[in-house]
DNA sequence: GTTGTTGCAAATTGTTTGCACTGGT
DNA sequence: ACCAGTGCAAACAATTTGCAACAAC
């Protein structure tokens, strides 16, 4: 727990220079982002606020998202299924992400990791990388050791995101 | 309009040798994404394949994608938002993906661009990089010109997928 | 004939929306 | 007091699944 007052202050002026507001439920999608280490998926933010605020309402919990990305306070990255991982903008400096594909675990790379690549393909296509929006895919160190001998998810069952889980 | 009799043959072979069976689904699906240039999504397999055998079911179109995915006859990549893109193995050999978030063009990109990033990524993290699996994120050299002028859509309208489209 | 596959409809899962009401300013 | 934001339920969309009929082998 966290105290977070900081935050709650700017965020509410920056929602009131919008002609916005500043409700309960936005309080504790903030605060639940902002007591969260990393990333939280869509599933992750709605029970944490529903701890802090059992009243608040899923849909609530989707439209609060998306006004603070509208903000720019929130950041959301696309992990390889169909998921996606939300996080206070600048919670730990921009940054990019990697899944294992097997397990789910969320690896955070530096942010200049992709820096080269992305000079190359606006040299070469015009293409402007944006590198932070999308988790790179693979395996990570511990998976691609076991690798092979059972047969790999890709399709994650659904929520391991974050943090290491490794069936055996 | 492509023969793909060989095509066809081969994978039937597969399919036996795992005790499984050559339908007019499978069949549908397999010349659906051999006449594609490039990647089609669910919908246009889809469609496609509505069109050669309207008679197959939706359902079928799933379980054939995933039968052939088992298979290692079809591959799959993640696109930005939840989308997916299928194509055959090996239809124009291994290769990058890169997705513009604003009009939703697909770019395909040399395999080689990240291999420098794997070797670094393998030695730093032990992540072991797969990159094909996951369209990369940004801005077509189009969509960076017109740029910010008028907001970014990240959230596609679930479609434009393949191929440049520019609303104006 | 056996059994993998299909079509269909119903069940899931994930997200959005219309609307009357509540609460921030 | 005004109107943005909320809770709720219903609408949507996308994908999965149980099952009887069917067809590949």
């Amino acid at each position: 727990m966290n105290d977070g007052t900081v935050l709650m202050d700017s965020v509410a002026a920056l929602l009131r220079s919008k002609g916005e507001r500043m409700t309960a439920p936005r309080r504790a999608v903030l605060t639940a982002l902002s007591n969260a280490t990393g990333h939280l998926s869509m599933e992750e933010v709605v029970t944490a606020v529903a701890e802090s605020a059992p009243s608040v309402h899923r849909a609530s919990v989707y439209r609060t998202l998306v006004a603070l990305s509208d903000l720019g306070v929130v950041q959301h990255v696309h992990l390889g299924h169909g998921a996606t991982a939300y996080h206070l903008t600048g919670a730990e400096g921009p940054h990019l992400h990697a899944q294992c594909r097997r397990c789910g675990a969320i690896q955070d790379l530096p942010n200049d990791l992709l820096s080269e690549v992305a000079r190359r393909m606006g040299a070469a296509h015009g293409f402007e990388l944006d590198a932070t929006h999308v988790a790179l895919s693979g395996l990570c160190a511990e998976c691609a050791a076991i690798d092979g001998d059972d047969h790999i998810v890709d399709e994650l069952p659904t929520d391991h995101r974050h943090g290491h889980h490794h069936s055996h």
